[in-house]
DNA sequence: GTGAAAGCGCTAACAG
DNA sequence: CTGTTAGCGCTTTCAC
C-alpha cells in the first residue's frame, strides 16, 4: 500500500480511502491510485485489515459430518445468505467428537472469527463460555438449548403426531427407535418426544425397543439387525436421522425383511437421498435451507448489535412416502 | 499478551516463547506465564500472528456445488488430511459461475490463504496468474490442465472402455450423452473421450445425441426428455455426472421409460446416492477421497517448498450395478 | 534464560 | 479533499 501511494504520488491514507470508499476522493486522485494499483497488481492484505479493525470476514460452521447431505445443504445455504455481506463460511468437521468440537471452538476464538454456527454433539453449555466471553456471536442449531446461546431448533410435535397417526392407521403398535448415542448432550430429545407422543396414541416405546449408535449408516444397519433379533419385534421403526434409516434399509435388504410390509421405517431430516432410495423414505422433514437461513439471520442480528437471546423454531413436517 | 506479561512479571517475548515453544523457558517462568494466561483467559490472536509471520492456517476449497455429495466428500477428506497440520478448510461455493470463481480467487489472495484447492468450471488459465503471482499454492482438480498449476485429474480410459464393453455386450449401439454446458473451460473432456473410445468399439456418438446442461438434477431430467423425443432414440446414455443421471432417472419414471430395459444409464463419480437409487446406478467411479488426499499431498509439498509442477492421475473405475 | 524494540500492512482519528 | 501518525497484537532479531 505504501508502494501504491508512492507510485500514485499520494499518501497511504488516500489509497486506503480509495479502496474503502469511506471518504470522498477527487476523481483524478482516484484514477492515479487505481492506475498504480493495477500497475503493481496490488492486493489489499485482509489480515492486516482484520488486525486493525478487529473484524474478520470469516464465519465458522462447525458440524458433526459435512458429508451428511443435511449439513452439506446447511453449508450451502449459509454461504449463500452470508456472501452478500462479504462473509465466508469455514466448514469444520467434528466427526461428533467432543475433543474436536472443543478444539474448533477454541480455534474460532483465536482466529477472532466474525461468528460461529454450530451443531454441537457432545459439547456442554459451559464449553461456550470462552468464545462467548470473547464476544464472538454464536448460533447453535440443535434439538436442545445451550443456555444463553441463540438457538435454531425444530418444532416437530405435529410432524411426529402425523407420523404416529399414519403408523396407527396402518395397524401398527410396536414402535421402536434407532436413536443416537446415549452420551450426546441433552440425551436424545427426538426419542423423548417420540415416546411422549406415542403414549398419547396408546402405543408405547419400551426401553428394549430402543437401540443406540452414532448417526451413521453402519450404525443404522447394526441397530436394525439388533431390533430384528428381538423376541418382541417392532412393526414400525423411527430413526434418529435419514442416514441411520438408510443403514437400516441396507440391513433389511440383507435380511430379506420387507419394508414396509414387515416393518415400517421413518427417517428424520429429509436429506436429499430420502426420495431416491426404494422404497422412498417416509420421513420427518427438517429443512436444512430453513435452518441455514434462520441461523444466518440470527448471526446478522448479533453482528448488528442485538444483545438479547433469541430462539427460532423451524417447523418440521411429515413427509409420507413409501416406507410406512 | 502484554497483559499476560505484566501479570506474570515477564516480557511479552517470553509469553510468546512459552506459547510457541521456540526457545527454552525456565520452568518457574513458564508456570507463572501459564497461570497468568489462565487467570486472564487469554487467547492468542491468530490474526496478529498471521500478519507478523505472513502465514495463514486457512486453505480455501472452491467448488461449483458443496451440496453435491462428491464435493462434500472432497471437503471432508481435505479437512481430515489437513487438520493434522493445523490447517483449516474454507469451503466456497461458486455455483459454477465464472464471476464467483474469480471473486473467490481474489478473496483467497487478499486473505493470504495458505493454499487453494479448486475445481474450476468457467475459469481460464490466466485467471490464476494473480494468485500464483502472490505466491499462494494452488491445486486444481479438473479433467483438463490449467497450465503450470498442480493438477489432480482422472485417468478414466479403462473405466470408460469397460463401460462400453458392457453396453456393447448388452447389444446396444446407439450411444448418447447428457453432457455439461458448452462454455465450461476445456469443453467437455468426458464427452470427447467417450466419443473417441466409442469409435473404437464401432459405435458412434453423433452430435444429435449429445445434449447439454448444467451439472444439475433438473438439467439431467430435461436432457433425458430431449433425448427421448429424438426420432433416432439412444439405447444407452452416459451422463456428465451422477447428479445428472439422477435427473435422467426422474424423467424416465415420469415418462414410463424403463431403465435399463428401454435404455441403459451410466453415471459418473459414484456419488454416495448412486447405490441408493433404484435401479442402482452403474457409474464411472471417481473417488472423492482419493482426489482429496492427492490434493492435500500436492498442497503440502508446495508448502514445503516444491517448485516444480506436478500432475497426479487418479484412476477411475467402472462400477457395474443395475442401470445397464 | 530473558528483555527491548522494530515492524508486519492496514485504518481512523486528527489536523490542515 | 488530503496527509501525518499512532497503534492493532504478535514474532523475532539483537543484546545481555
Amino acid at each position: 500500500m505504501a508502494d501504491v501511494a508512492r507510485v500514485a504520488g499520494v499518501s497511504s491514507a488516500t489509497v486506503s480511502y480509495v479502496l474503502s470508499g469511506k471518504r470522498p476522493v477527487a476523481p483524478e486522485t482516484r484514477a492515479a491510485v487505481e492506475a498504480a494499483i493495477a500497475d503493481l497488481s496490488f492486493t489489499i492484505n485482509a489480515t492486516a485489515r482484520s488486525l486493525r479493525t478487529g473484524r474478520s470476514s470469516l464465519v465458522a460452521l462447525i458440524v458433526p459430518d459435512i458429508a451428511n447431505p443435511f449439513f452439506a445443504q446447511l453449508a450451502a445455504t449459509l454461504d449463500e445468505e452470508l456472501r452478500g455481506l462479504g462473509l465466508h463460511v469455514v466448514v469444520c468437521n467434528t466427526r461428533a467428537r467432543r475433543a474436536e468440537e472443543q478444539a474448533l471452538l477454541a480455534e474460532a476464538t483465536q482466529q477472532r472469527f466474525a461468528g460461529v454456527v454450530i451443531t454441537p454433539f457432545r459439547l456442554k453449555p459451559n464449553d461456550f463460555e470462552p468464545i462467548v466471553g470473547a464476544g464472538i456471536p454464536v448460533v447453535v442449531s440443535a434439538d436442545v438449548s445451550f443456555g444463553p446461546i441463540d438457538l435454531v431448533t425444530p418444532d416437530a410435535g405435529n410432524a411426529i403426531r402425523r407420523a404416529l397417526e399414519e403408523v396407527a392407521a396402518a395397524g401398527r403398535r410396536r414402535i421402536a427407535m434407532i436413536a443416537g448415542p446415549r452420551d450426546a448432550t441433552g440425551g436424545d430429545p427426538r426419542l423423548e418426544q417420540l415416546r411422549a407422543l406415542a403414549l398419547q396414541f396408546g402405543m408405547s416405546l419400551p426401553r428394549e425397543l430402543v437401540v443406540r449408535g452414532e448417526h451413521a449408516r453402519q450404525a443404522g444397519a447394526a441397530g436394525f439387525g439388533e431390533l430384528m433379533s428381538r423376541r418382541y419385534r417392532p412393526d414400525a421403526i423411527f430413526c434418529g436421522n435419514d442416514v441411520i434409516a438408510i443403514g437400516a434399509m441396507d440391513k433389511a435388504n440383507e435380511l430379506g425383511v420387507n419394508i414396509p410390509a414387515d416393518v415400517a421405517l421413518i427417517g428424520h431430516d429429509d436429506a436429499s437421498f430420502a426420495s431416491l432410495v426404494r422404497p422412498q423414505l417416509t420421513t420427518i422433514r427438517y429443512p436444512a435451507a430453513g435452518v441455514g437461513r434462520a441461523a444466518a439471520q440470527l448471526l446478522i442480528e448479533r453482528l448488528n448489535g442485538r444483545q438479547v437471546h433469541k430462539t427460532v423454531h423451524i417447523k418440521a413436517e411429515f413427509v409420507a412416502r413409501s416406507s410406512v
